[in-house]
DNA sequence: TGTACATCAGTGAACGCGCGTTCACTGATGTAC
DNA sequence: TGTACATCAGTGAACGCGCGTTCACTGATGTAC
């Protein structure tokens, strides 16, 4: 009992500090966030996470990975649950999206800010996995078998939806959907007006054949 | 001459000091504020600030009023380009948006942080206006005088907009629709693909004849 | 038109604080023989 | 199976730094008479 009170050896130290940081941004926003208070909340002196991650920029390199990698899993999660129908699995992607950012507002934000991350191959990586299963999702509903041959006016429609969803995650961590949102609540709000909107944007992704627009020449 | 120099009393510091946080922000981010580094840009005592603005937030806070500020005019001039015809104009509306956020992306981060902002009068004044000149688009393209008079499906659908562009915003200042670009360039990306999305997301709000809709009850 | 005085605007030295990082260290764990 | 030793993981005191804010001050401006 002596030796589990405070045991020298934490064990798990790494993961503890992430997820330390995680609570503190996702709580207290990224103004809060110090090694020092990390290292606090983690119950450790304030030299043990430079043991593990260098410095801050390290750290939150590794919380912004995980989040890449929790947002990948939640996408695969929505895309699963929307079975063979293309259409439904993108419009339960673009839910899950925007849920995600809501459920973590800290790392959803850190996730976007290269200004505070470090520039390592391992957080492209979780970054690009997410994306890829957005991707895949766009790539059923066109019908086609690989990125490689989305056309460009699929590329922008894709862009188009992904900025949906980012910039409903946006606004709505932002404080800005509420007033809009009015008596019925945020939660309301987004779950009867996301699904539509998303319909509307996957529909002109599939819908007319893709125009092969002058305006979109090379 | 040795009076304009180094005169004693700067005239217009209070401007001075808003500016020079708004390079500083838009040129070096968030993370690069300091009230001692504006006030040493400014070329002013480490004091001086706090005289004008009581406390970095009072300052920042200001700084984020005069952006909403500035989105208004740009928003209102785009919108008055589009002449007569409602939908350009408000298509208009939408490229001035992500124009904005990518000219001065660290001052449209801040506007939209609201924990780092004082929450005053002014400044939810000056972020109404701004809204204020899309809901007016919006309603000059459904076709009603008043806000008032919008359905719950044109709020969906406005939302809907705003997220479009504001989602393209972001995305383009935190560099991830570079990699989608491509070759072409960030610049024509933007110039070719948000019309057309947003001429979409416009015949949608316009479109249909609003459905009064079982799921949108209330 | 001139003078006295109040108010305003900015100075610059000083303070205390929390921060990131360093350093020599020590406790615990694993490995070689 | 036991012992020696290298390596790993974390300590805690100390450092120097830039920060926001304070304070008594002074230079400039405006106003009353």
């Amino acid at each position: 009992m002596k030796a589990a009170a405070t045991p020298y050896h934490h064990g798990a130290l790494r993961d503890a500090l992430v997820q330390a940081t995680e609570s503190l941004l996702d709580e207290q926003g990224a103004e809060a966030f110090s090694l020092r208070e990390v290292a606090r909340r983690a119950g450790v002196s304030p030299a043990a996470p430079a043991h593990h991650f260098g410095d801050a920029a390290g750290l939150l390199t590794a919380v912004a990975e995980g989040g890449f990698a929790e947002l990948t899993q939640a996408l695969r999660a929505a895309d699963a649950r929307g079975g063979p129908d293309a259409r439904a699995a993108l419009r339960g992607q673009g839910v899950a999206y925007v849920h995600f950012a809501m459920a973590h507002p800290g790392r959803f934000r850190l996730m976007f800010r290269q200004g505070k991350l470090r520039d390592e191959p391992g957080l492209h990586a979780q970054a690009d996995e997410a994306f890829a299963v957005l991707l895949g999702g766009v790539c059923r509903a066109v019908g086609v078998a690989d990125p490689a041959q989305l056309q460009p006016a699929h590329w922008q429609a894709l862009t188009g939806l992904w900025a949906l969803v980012h910039g409903y995650a946006h606004l709505a961590i932002a404080g800005k959907l509420e007033l809009i949102a009015g008596e019925g609540g945020l939660e309301a709000f987004v779950q009867q007006g996301l699904e539509p909107m998303l319909d509307a944007a996957i529909a002109g992704l599939m819908g007319p054949p893709p125009r092969r627009p002058s305006m979109m020449r090379r």
